[in-house]
DNA sequence: TTTCTTACA
DNA sequence: TGTAAGAA
């Protein structure tokens, strides 16, 4: 059921972005779709990609980091010295994501603490109150 | 109607 | 990124 082409308005709407926008990141080679005349054709691949490069800008990525990652996916490169040194690229995103992970989980529990502070400050002013 | 390009805010 | 204009 998984549709074999897109417009780019189909893309775009799907994932609440303008043309535009889809348009600027084929301006940084981010994707490539095909043409038909002028028109743009996008494939599964291709919204896949705009899927990644959205993701990672959901999480602060900038473009570039969020190719470095799409690039990891494809396997453009075969040869053993380049697989050694895409594995070590993939476990150094790994652990780059890790550390984002453990900040964010930190960040987090910060948060509640401050709530739990306000909570606590407006329980005493009503009891003081009444 | 939809998409394209280009250019400017 | 949004938007506008003119073309296809």
């Amino acid at each position: 059921m998984t549709k074999a082409t897109y417009s780019i308005s189909e893309l775009a709407n799907e994932f609440g972005v303008s043309n535009r926008t889809i348009r600027y990141y084929e301006e940084k080679g981010l994707v490539q779709p095909r043409r038909v005349g002028q028109k743009r054709i996008y494939s599964a691949a291709d919204r896949v990609r705009i899927k990644l490069i959205l993701r990672g800008k959901r999480i602060g990525m900038t473009l570039k980091e969020s190719v470095e990652i799409i690039d990891l996916y494809d396997p453009e490169h075969n040869n053993e010295e380049q697989l050694h040194s895409l594995i070590n690229s993939v476990r150094d995103k790994r652990r780059r994501l890790l550390q984002q992970q453990q900040d964010i989980n930190d960040m987090l529990r910060g948060l509640d603490e401050v709530e739990s502070l306000c909570q606590q400050a407006l329980s005493s002013q009503h009891l003081s109150r009444s």
